[in-house]
DNA sequence: TATAGGATTTGCT
DNA sequence: GCAAATCCTATAA
């Protein structure tokens, strides 16, 4: 039996004011929920990537502020959503204003609002998904939650429209660090943050 | 205004 | 495993 979702308490603005790396780790386990556009939908965090502020050429960060990142450089608890291929990308900030840091969110658990996410994300595929392919990467779980570039820049802290929550007591889970996927710098950081075993991840096989 | 490339996904081989 | 799809962004001209 699951605890009803809508009531867990949310993240509140100092989970994020930490290093990129431990609030990369530590959001295994919460949860993210979704309001938008009239629909409850929400999952939990089974897979995450670190984006650092120092000495990480793959972050879009790396270079300083442009229009598109600046929601990188906004306060701790805001969302950063980009857009790549025609998809969209779900990021947490963290550290303090100014800086430029993030944790991607690259995959869930389904938890809520599965039919939702199964119509959301049945736009444009020719087979219907299965539950594993409703959020298992970082462009399907925005497609499942509704996420797009107008959450951009949105404060997560409010638990409103879109937000984290934790459950009081939860056991720590497994964490498994890898490299990080699909990017073409700073291949030998290990920066990704899996659930050890979780068979919903976005890689099937764990590569280190 | 033109061009190159990307923190992806999908379906086919 | 591979490549096409697809479009937004940054940079240069």
């Amino acid at each position: 039996m699951s605890p009803l979702p809508d009531s867990l308490p949310y993240l509140r603005r100092i989970f994020y004011e930490r290093d990129t790396t431990a609030v990369a780790r530590a959001l295994l386990g919460k949860w993210v929920f979704s309001r938008l556009g009239g629909k409850l939908t929400a999952g939990i965090i089974i897979e995450t990537e670190a984006y650092l502020p120092q000495g990480d050429p793959a972050s879009h960060a790396a270079k300083g502020m442009t229009p598109r990142n600046r929601s990188m450089f906004a306060a701790p608890g805001t969302a950063y959503v980009y857009a790549i291929h025609s998809r969209h990308c779900f990021n947490v900030v963290t550290e303090s204003p100014g800086i430029g840091a993030a944790v991607l969110i690259r995959a869930l658990e389904p938890r809520e609002g599965i039919a939702i996410m199964r119509t959301r994300r049945s736009s444009r595929r020719s087979q219907p998904p299965t539950e594993r392919e409703l959020c298992s990467g970082p462009a399907k779980l925005c497609e499942a939650l509704g996420i797009d570039l107008s959450q951009d820049g949105s404060d997560l802290t409010g638990g409103r429209k879109l937000w984290l929550a934790e459950v009081p007591g939860a056991s720590p889970v497994p964490v498994r660090m890898t490299r990080r996927i699909g990017v073409t710098s700073a291949q030998e950081l290990r920066l990704r943050f899996v659930w050890a075993e979780h068979p919903g991840t976005s890689r099937p096989r764990l590569e280190g």
